[in-house]
DNA sequence: ACTATATATTCAACTAATTGATTATGTCAA
DNA sequence: TTGACATAATCAATTAGTTGAATATATAGT
């Protein structure tokens, strides 16, 4: 379970409320970890109640009012311990390669019309990957520990996504010419 | 939700006991699935519970009986019908990018070890798909239709497998490089 | 005035996944 | 003959994640 650990990871690097914290985890944490708000504000409740992060209410003008939490001592040492242990590799759990498994029951154009959708999504994550990396981080060499961690990161969605596009090209590419020799079935 | 559908898709390709759908989750179907065995005989029951599919009990000399499941017309039509649905990309959740990102907060050398664990990790994983590439899928071109989505599919495996691959190397040689200028903390 | 969008948080119900144990039977090796 | 391992399945408890709704305030556009 690194959801916690996610959120730590992320208030670390600055804090905020739930509300913003659910911004970063569909934005550029999106790279690394995905969670909903109810989820945030459901680990905020259970991390606070530990003593790992604090809140503090702050009083807006022209909008409701905001809890922006931090990361406690406590809570730092929490993370630090959990990075220093090992963890397992992630498993694949994706559901276009179930769908491909299962691929021939359904007529190849409609097969090949998914990958090509999943095809643009991926270069258009990657795109906004790769524009970060340009703007963000236009010479690695440079960077403070925290914004070198930081990059890996990035590298790492970069590297997923580019994973990903990879493989929709070379299956579009091997459905396509195997559909122009054969009939489809319906 | 694509356990069920995990499940039905590889019974498709041969019905088997929870048992031995359970190994396939562990091992060739591994790269677009993983279960536990607790999961997988809770889905079955679900599923034969919706005549989605159907079990047959089958006694064996010299080991406890066991329950062979088959996926049924209505279980390939259900299948079938949610392969035609699109579907979303899958979220990334990875603990190991989450441990990077806050990476800063340990000595450099800790994070390479785990660096390079996951490199020897995702090596090994690689290697297994691209024997199996090369022993059951040496010529593509003449697969039949069933057999190349298959392949597909292990394509995928092997993309992603590559992908983080790339990324443990990166990651390994940009935190060499910075450490060996500069002294950890801790 | 009405609608949509954005900020900000919470509740309730449900589904999915993990962890850990339990119950059988049989084989093989020390 | 004891222990380790493989086959085969299930139960109970807990944790994690999803879905859908509700509440409240403010801004911008039609």
């Amino acid at each position: 379970m690194a959801l916690a650990h996610a959120i730590l990871a992320t208030l670390l690097d600055s804090s905020q409320s739930g509300y913003d914290l659910r911004k970063c985890f569909e934005g550029s944490v999106g790279f690394f970890w995905q969670a909903s708000f109810q989820q945030i504000y459901r680990e905020l409740g259970k991390l606070e109640e530990q003593g790992l992060v604090q809140s503090e209410a702050i009083a807006q003008q022209g909008r409701p009012d905001k809890k922006v939490f931090a990361v406690t001592a406590e809570g730092e040492a929490f993370l630090q311990a959990w990075i220093r242990t090992p963890c397992e590799m992630a498993p694949i759990r994706d559901d276009l390669l179930v769908k491909m498994f299962a691929g021939f029951l359904v007529p190849k154009v409609e097969m090949l019309a998914e990958l090509k959708e999943h095809r643009s999504l991926h270069q258009e994550r990657l795109a906004i990957y790769q524009q970060i990396q340009r703007n963000a981080y236009a010479n690695p060499e440079n960077l403070s520990e925290k914004e070198l961690f930081h990059y890996l990161t990035l590298c790492g969605g970069i590297q997923y996504e580019q994973g990903w596009l990879n493989w929709c090209e070379e299956a579009i590419s091997i459905l396509t010419k195997s559909s122009a020799s054969s009939v489809s079935p319906q």
